[in-house]
This record gives structure tokens, C-alpha cells and sequence, in this order.
DNA sequence: GTGAAAGCGCTAACAC
DNA sequence: GTGTTAGCGCTTTCAC
């Protein structure tokens, strides 16, 4: 049977609020009597009911975070560097996972918010803000990853990439390019957006051509970049630039598998997930936009855990910046941040 | 303020037992009442709470998993498989990440069965199998994943890779390999002690070079290939089993910077995860070993929720096996299951 | 320096 | 077909 406190009690002689303060070292206990319990505890092998206490406290010491897809290891390496700042700080992560399925998320939402963390991340895979801020119950903690909203209403960490991108696009001008494509993810995100809006800047900029053709759509799952690069191609692309780590991994593939050899044939700008193996190998022969995921973790579970404690916390954006590696076939890679 | 079920019996004027009836369809409630019911319910946006809910009903609805490495894509694609069949079946995922440390096992599998989770699903970085079995509470379900224990208390889920490394090791010396090097992963788990005693069985049946110091040891972790290789290079290796994707990604980079070509210079078997991006690119060019980890996770799942309605039921050890995927100039990827 | 006891919000006998 | 009510195991106020 379940030992509970008041086994405890009951065998320690005391009562279970001095037991409750005791372990939780809320009020002053004489050593004495603190002995008497820590030792009744161990006799009878006592482990407090986190499920008892978090009703009892309305805490639950637990975040959410809802991700588009676990197995891309830039949300992967997220989760770790998030799991590895929360424990550190008594904290438990439970994962949902919405494969870029708006529904998805909601049903999780909804779960998740009723009873089950004190706070939630999340990777929004949806359009519609409204659909989202109506989801979350007034005054729940939340903190926006990666993906943001133009409604500013909650607090959010994000990283751009304007710089970077806009940059590469004229470093290929600079090399000669003409038509330079690109390979966006989900049109309807912030991130693409931004992406996009900075590679059109660039490419009117630098008087490249302005093909609504030049510019495709992908998303953060797998196997949807062979497309997006077959028509790419039909469209004489001297360059192309690919907003996604795992799409640009998967292009490296297709084009090798294709025979089209980069700088040679074509010049590529790869977007990287942090030490994906494949930069290693073509580090040389592309330029690298690097994301700080590691970092965008880590801020991401110390700013929801900073809400939990104070929930009326002013609203801010925090925004990272992704460093631009190009190419220099001398050298490996060049940082010029 | 929170809205409690007792809010919604009194505007619909029903008792609580009804509307606790009426949304858990736990018993007969007329139309008539259930309408009242639903409409108290969206007129006060009422959700359950889930904390109370568990705490009542002992049911978390919730299970652990216990991983060595996150971001480690053969853990992560288990994550992912892992959560979709809990989230299909009403479950939540809670994940703690212990980084091939047995002490932060330790304290995890401690906390997540004091109340936390229904059930638990460990790929534990432990060797000393009472040590373990301690931490488990009696009665508690738990499904080993990946990696068991010789003593045969816990139900578990693994994958068997002797067949296909004794086969490599046997082609290898059929193309005329005479000393074949492997790195394993740690020492002290079952998946590592299988593999190189399966490599161990093949070069001693097939007359090849048994020489310690071809045997070396990794983790499943990022960086700890290079060293390995080194030894084995300076051991004269024709040859070279890598029992790990990550670590086998992180060879062919480091072979591939040093300008030691694959087939030409060196023959090499790798463990693949599955789709990792490097596979493709050198399919041709090494004898691969896929794991079947999508499944892994998948049964890990129903396991697990098997075991959390029916915990005295047997204990059963599931055993998957890879397979092998020699390498052919001619044509791609040839099973030869 | 410690105890008694009131609930947290819900479920599930038991009663009618 | 529905209501009453006793707790689940813990924290915490109020008392002494």
C-alpha cells in the first residue's frame, strides 16, 4: 500500500504539518524532531505524492512546450538545451508534437493548459492569431519560440535572419549570379516571411531578376524540398538559397544525386541546423546562415520559467541573430558576423 | 477566478455527481440534463481540472521516458514515434534526458514515479542492474527501450544487431579484409556487449586478425568518434564496423577531412539511423546497418500502455532486428535481409 | 516549536 | 435518473 504523510506522522509521534514542514523546510523544526522524521521516512521508504502536492499547491512544476516536429533536430537540440535548463531548476518538460497541423496544436493547447503545466512554449504552426490567443486561458504563462505573431501580446523569442540572408543575396550578385532562387519554409510563419522579405529586398537591391517563380515554399518536415529544387532548376537558378536546416541537408543530397556540383555548377546559401553533419562536409562549398539554437533553447525555458514566477511580467521580444559563414575555398569556414 | 465543477452543477442546477457523470459519460444522464449541463458549462468556459482529476483518480495519463541523449536523432525519431502513439491514445509525454549519466538517471526515474507518471520507458545508461531495479517502485510499469539487463525482471524492447554485424564481418573478409576494426558504444550497456561479441564470433570464425586493440568504445553522444578512429587507423585497419549512427556520421566526416576515401583506401560499416541524410549520400559506398527505430518507439508505446492497464501481466522481452544493407557499385541500397 | 483541521476539485460509492 | 457526500494526500492557517 501507498505510504502517505500520515504514516509518516503516526510513526515519527508528530504531527503531519511538522512532517510537511520538515521536508519542505518551511517553518523552523527542531533537530530533534526533524530526526524522528527523516527517520520514520526512510523506515517506511515515504516519497510525497508530486500529483497531491501539485493539487494541493496549483503547482504543477511542469512546462509544455509544442513543437512541429521532434525528430528535426533543430527542435531537437532545442528541447534538449530547454529539458536541460529546466530540470536543472526542478522543472519537468512534456513534449507535443503537432507535425505542422494547426489542429494539432490546438487540441494540445487546450490539454495542456487545463491543469497539466504552469506554463507553455510554443512553436505555433498557425496563421491565425486570434485562433491561437483564444486557445489560451487568460494570464497562462506563454512564451513564443522561434515563430512569432505581428500581435505583440505575448512574449516571444525569435531570431532573424534578415541580415544574413540579405547579405548572402549580394555576395552571390557580387559573384555574378543573375537568377538566385530561394526555398522558404511555411508560408504562412513568421520566420519565412521575414526570410523571404529579406531576399526580396536583397534581389531588387542588387537588380537580380524579380521572378515570382524564383521563390518556393517548403516546410519544416521532411522530403519537401525535391520539388521546390526540380522547378528551381527549370528555372535556370544560378543560385539558390535554402531557409531550412533539414531542406538544406536534403537539397545537398538531391543535388549530389543529380550530378549538379556545388560552387562549380551552382552556388548554395544553406541554412544549418547547429553541427549538422553535412556542414562539415560542405563547408567549404557553400555559404552557412547559422542559427543560434542552443541559445534560443536556453533563453526560451529561462524566460518561461521567469513568467511562471511573475505572470505579469511586462511583454517583450527577444530576438537572436543568426551568423552568416560564407564560403572561402582557402580557408574553412569564415565567420564574418 | 477558477471555474470549478461545482460553479457548473449550480448554474445548471444539476449536482456535481451529474456533471462529472455528464462529461466523463460515466453513468445514464438524460438529454434534458446534459443539455443544461453543456450550456453551464460553455456559459462559464468551465475545463476540468487535470490535477485534481489524477490526484483523485490516481491516473496521470501521463508517461516517462528516460533517454541518454535527445538530440541524438535515433533517441529523437523514437521521441517522436513514442508521442504520437501516446497522444493518440489520451497520453502525455514527459521527457528527461540523461546524457549517459547514470546519476542523473537515477534522480529522474526518482522523481517521475513519485506520482509524476503512469509508467516508464528507460534506454538506461546503467550497468549494475540492482541499482536500477531499486529505483522502481514495486508494481511500477516500467519498458526498458534499447537497452535490457541479463536479469529478466522488466518487460523490454531491443533491437538485435548480432546477425547483421557478424555478416558484415563476414564480407568484409570475403573482399579480403585482414584486420577489421570496430568502435562500439559504451561498454557497459547490453546493445554494446552484443555487438562486439557478434564482431568478435565473425573474426574469429573467419580467420581474421583478433587483436584488442582493434576494439573501441564510444558513447552515444556527440564527438567521441575521433579518437577511436585515429587508433584504429594507426592499427593498420583495411576496415572499420562503426556500431552507431551519430558515430558514424562523425566518421565518414573525419575520414572524409583526413582524404581517406571509402571503398578505395577503406571498407566501412555503419549503423544508420534511420533517414539520417548521410545515409543517402554514401549508400554506395559502405555497407549500412538500419535499425528499425520507428518501430522501436511504436512498440515501446503500446507497451507500455499495455503495461499500465494490465501491470502483473508477463514479462515479456521483445527483441527487433536490424537490417543489413551491403553496399553494390552497380545499384543503390540492396537488402539482403 | 508544534498540532488540529480545513479544504484544493474532483470521482465514485451509496442512497433514493 | 439524480443527489449526497466521503475522501484522495497534501499544505497551510490559526491556535496554543
Amino acid at each position: 500500500m501507498k505510504v502517505t504523510i500520515s504514516d509518516v506522522a503516526r510513526l515519527a509521534g508528530v504531527s503531519t504539518a511538522t512532517v510537511s514542514h520538515t521536508i519542505n523546510n518551511t517553518r523552523y523544526v527542531s533537530g530533534e524532531t526533524k530526526e524522528k522524521v527523516y527517520k520514520a521516512i526512510a523506515e517506511l521508504g515515504y516519497t510525497p505524492d508530486a500529483s497531491a502536492r501539485s493539487f494541493r499547491t496549483g503547482k504543477k512544476q511542469t512546462v509544455g512546450f509544442i513543437v512541429p516536429d521532434i525528430s528535426n533536430k533543430f527542435f531537437g537540440t532545442m528541447i534538449e538545451e530547454v529539458e536541460n535548463y529546466l530540470s536543472a531548476h526542478g522543472y519537468h518538460l512534456i513534449i507535443a508534437n503537432t507535425k505542422e497541423d494547426a489542429n494539432r496544436e490546438e487540441t494540445n493547447i487546450r490539454l495542456l493548459t487545463a491543469g497539466l503545466v504552469d506554463g507553455l512554449l510554443v512553436a505555433s504552426t498557425m496563421e491565425d492569431f486570434s485562433r491561437f490567443d483564444s486557445l489560451i486561458p487568460t494570464g497562462f504563462p506563454v512564451v513564443l519560440v522561434d515563430r512569432t505573431f505581428d500581435t505583440k501580446k505575448y512574449f516571444s523569442i525569435t531570431v532573424s535572419n534578415f541580415q544574413p540572408i540579405y547579405r548572402s543575396v549580394c555576395r552571390l550578385a557580387a559573384k555574378g549570379a543573375k537568377r538566385v532562387g530561394i526555398v522558404g519554409g511555411l508560408p504562412r510563419l513568421s520566420s519565412t516571411k521575414e526570410r523571404i522579405s529579406a531576399y526580396q529586398q536583397a534581389v531588387a537591391d542588387c537588380g537580380l531578376a524579380q521572378d515570382p517563380n524564383l521563390i518556393r515554399y517548403g516546410d519544416s518536415l521532411e522530403n519537401s524540398v525535391q520539388s521546390c529544387l526540380d522547378e528551381l532548376l527549370a528555372q535556370k537558378c544560378d543560385a539558390i538559397v535554402v531557409c531550412q536546416g533539414l531542406a538544406a541537408s536534403e537539397t545537398v543530397i538531391y543535388l549530389h544525386q543529380k550530378g549538379i556540383q556545388l560552387v562549380k555548377d551552382i552556388d548554395l546559401v544553406s541554412f544549418v541546423d547547429y553541427d549538422s553533419n553535412l556542414n562539415d562536409l560542405y563547408a567549404n562549398q557553400m555559404d552557412c546562415i547559422v542559427q543560434p539554437v542552443e541559445q534560443l533553447g536556453q533563453i526560451a525555458a529561462e524566460e518561461i520559467l521567469a513568467r511562471i514566477e511573475k505572470p505579469e511580467a511586462p511583454i517583450v521580444e527577444r530576438t537572436l541573430t543568426s551568423t552568416y559563414h560564407p564560403y572561402d575555398s582557402n580557408s574553412a569556414w569564415s565567420s564574418m558576423r
